[in-house]
DNA sequence: CGGAAGGTTGAGCCCCATCAATTATTGTGG
DNA sequence: CCACAATAATTGATGGGGCTCAACCTTCCG
């Protein structure tokens, strides 16, 4: 546990701050949030399904995976968390969580008590309101995987989670031009696209076949940012990267 | 346009019920609510992916999905609405839907005013707290989807599927004994698994031989109700059917 | 340098899709 | 109530996308 970092570059903030220009006493409040953090090592899991939630958990730096296992062992990946995510924030609502939480690299991230996610609600509406939106933008993404998985081919599915990544690692500021670093392997891909390894790996040659992506090492180049129906169509809007419509104060919680 | 109806046995008033017991104001607030409602034919669309959403919804009665189309047509239904389900009620955060909502069956539907939706969550926080939870539950059920079509085979998705709906129509008191209506098409079936309607009465059929289910006509019975592995590894509390664990005031939205 | 983990490639197969035809069910107007 | 059409469900034949098994190669890392 480390004190003392300079948030002044939060992926957090930049998020946020995509909804609702902030005030500097706002960016304090999210400052405070995220004063403490924690260094957690590669492929440990934060949350195991069937455990009580404690804490609201908010990722600074790394990747992490939202997962489920069956009892044979069968893996899917729900949906990948990047810096600047937030999860477990209703925790105090839910007895047990129905998923795991993993990391996939090692991760910072800041463990934040329920009473300090409910206090920021009553006292900063506006950072409220960005923070739900950016739940709601999440479930999005859980509604746009579905797609994926039952109505779309292989390719498809891999170039629309490709662009995904590519379009969330931009909002907070981790992608330099077209390309962009993903610390994956093909099994993980596998458990997310619904496919085995190795269809993984023959899926993905095809996409660099026919232009659509590069991938050397683990850095991944989008070579057609703007051809997006060659990316599953891809809903520029479906992120719901958007402003917040007007001043509204957001669901705030308190005991 | 109608006024005036009993709402004492509301299915949301049932449904919430499972996680705060109500006092006869709580009971008042929501019936006010739900006072007015209005009938919408079936296969209609309530709301439509790209269009703004302007008021909640609550479903008093009948079917609805939640789904979205590709460009050349394949559809995916996301998840059902049953009667006592709400949605959009964070519309105001949002400028357009990702998804459209349609009706399957005729449905009874109350349109809800956003600040009434704010209101009661100001007024009444446990109740506030009780629909936050079925939000999240709701959001659970779009991970376990996610889950069937990325892992589960042809039967384990059709045997989870129908295990799912049997068990919230259980909830809203839908349901007698084991079986249940089922107003779906196979076209519809087959649009929630992730396949084709071909497959899904082959996939149904089978399920019938090994004695898992019965389907008649449109009416579905559940044979054997406690061999949930059988079902596809039903997690019982993936629903999180239980209370809330303390009294605590829910996320309140307002103006 | 050697082992382990990850990635690639090939061969064969199976689950599910596709196409097409038939039967059953539902709905409508006379 | 029946005739008839439209929709839904079923069945068969065939094909393909992705899985499985297995071998080999590459990268990583102590």
């Amino acid at each position: 546990m480390s004190e003392g970092e300079k948030p002044a570059d939060h992926p957090l903030l930049r998020k946020l701050g995509r909804y609702v220009r902030m005030s500097t006493a706002e960016r304090q409040a999210i400052a405070n949030l995220v004063s403490r953090s924690r260094v957690v090592p590669a492929d440990t899991d934060l949350v195991r399904q069937g455990e009580a939630l404690a804490k609201a958990v908010i990722l600074r730096d790394g990747w992490a995976i939202r997962y489920r296992t069956l009892s044979d062992g069968r893996r899917q990946i729900m949906n990948f968390l990047l810096p600047g995510d937030m999860f477990d924030l209703c925790a105090f609502l839910l007895t047990a969580s129905d998923h795991s939480i993993g990391t996939i690299t090692p991760c910072t991230v800041h463990l934040v008590p329920v009473s300090a996610i409910t206090d920021l609600f009553r006292r900063w509406p506006r950072l409220g309101a960005a923070m739900w939106k950016s739940a709601l933008q999440e479930e999005a993404t859980l509604r746009e995987r579905i797609l994926s998985l039952g109505r779309r081919s292989a390719q498809e599915r891999a170039a629309h989670l490709l662009y995904e990544l590519w379009m969330r690692l931009g909002v907070i500021g981790a992608r330099n031009g077209g390309s962009f670093e993903l610390p994956l392997t093909q099994i993980e891909l596998a458990d997310a696209l619904g496919l085995t390894p190795v269809h993984v790996s023959r899926t993905l040659r095809r996409l660099r076949q026919r232009g659509l992506v590069e991938i050397q090492r683990r850095r991944v180049t989008i070579l057609r940012p703007r051809d997006e129906e060659k990316y599953g169509e891809f809903m520029r809007d479906h992120l719901h990267q958007t402003p917040i419509k007007e001043a509204v104060a957001p669901p705030t919680a308190a005991p």
